[in-house]
DNA sequence: AGGTACGATTGCATTACATCA
DNA sequence: CCTGATGTAATGCAATCGTAC
């Protein structure tokens, strides 16, 4: 699934590559993120209206400052942290030249074990700070940030596929000067983080929602309440026409409706219920005329209506 | 000092594919 | 040759850690 490069702008969309596509699981499924609540009210298949990035909500200008503190840290310790220098780079990957990053389990444990056998086996092995262990004096690993560049390269490759087949990991590794499993780690964090603040949308929707339903309930029940009271007010009864003038109606062999009554403006008492979901259509205040005897409105069982909605 | 961002690790689930009885 | 069981690699995700800011 490849969304429009122009929707990005307004929607997020989870794409799955075409090789996993049968895949059951629930995350493999296509999501197409499109939250527009006005244009699109239902409360599932939605989605954020969002930057594409949520990185970019960041100001760029911290963003920018950010970068320039990174790159300027990297060039007072003489080299870029965050990049192999690309003739290390080709030279570590040419020779197969273990210069583990900066994680002292990263050289062990099962997923490294995996793609040590894998086609990233090479550029695996290379350093992407250029700085062995040794050099950093201690194990412990050190915080690598991509630069402004490397995330923006990453960024607009996500918005293109928001998964990497290993042509595509292989090839933005080697123009980033990253490994390949930092690029896959990179995407997998990015899917996992654009997830997570899809859910605190979704959430914020949901709980507008009900906030809304809960709304409409409340006014509901006032609008029973002053119904019944309506309906059991001495006045109610005094409105009534004589029975004699009553007519019967051949189909339920009810009594049905009297002669016209001086409201024009009368309204059927049992107004059909709006099928439509109520918690999407804006709660609007509905006025309330009453005439149980209206000629053209009451049609069969006129008290039904009252019965069922309370 | 505490919170946040984010790169990295780990463990598990799923799928595709190969092998074997 | 076909088929089902089993093992393995690849890949994704959730949870979490650890560090930089």
């Amino acid at each position: 699934m490849v969304v429009d490069k122009e929707d990005l702008g307004l929607s997020l969309s989870l794409s799955f590559p075409e090789k996993r596509a049968t895949a059951t699981n629930s995350s493999s499924s296509p999501l197409q993120l499109n939250l527009m609540p006005s244009a699109s009210p239902s409360p599932f298949g939605h989605l954020l209206q969002q930057k594409s990035s949520w990185t970019d909500t960041l100001p760029p200008s911290d963003r920018s400052m950010d970068a320039c503190r990174v790159e300027t840290r990297a060039f007072l310790k003489g080299i870029d942290v965050n990049r192999l220098p690309a003739a290390t780079a080709d030279a570590e990957e040419e020779a197969g030249v273990s210069s583990p990053n900066s994680t002292i389990s990263s050289i062990s444990g099962k997923r490294s074990e995996r793609e040590a056998n894998g086609e990233d086996h090479e550029l695996e092995r290379a350093s992407s700070r250029g700085i062995s262990d040794e050099e950093d004096g201690d194990n412990s690993r050190k915080k690598l940030r991509l630069s402004k560049d490397q995330s923006a390269i990453l960024e607009e490759s996500f918005k293109e596929h928001n998964t990497l087949n290993p042509k595509q990991k292989l090839g933005l590794a080697k123009r980033l000067g990253l490994r390949p499993r930092q690029v896959e780690v990179w995407f997998q964090n990015r899917r996992a983080r654009t997830k997570l603040k899809q859910t605190e949308v979704d959430c914020e929707y949901l709980k507008r929602c009900c906030e809304s339903l809960t709304e409409e309930n409340r006014r509901l029940q006032k609008e029973v309440q002053e119904l019944r009271a309506l309906k059991l007010s001495p006045q109610f009864y005094m409105q009534m026409t004589p029975p004699t003038t009553l007519t019967m109606c051949p189909s339920c062999e009810r009594v049905g409706a009297p002669p016209p009554s001086s409201s024009s403006t009368a309204v059927p008492i049992s107004t059909p219920v709006d099928p439509r979901p109520r918690a999407l259509v804006p709660a609007h205040p509905r006025p309330i005329p009453f005439n149980p005897w209206a000629t053209t409105a009451i049609q069969h069982r006129p008290f039904d209506a009252l019965h069922t909605r309370s």
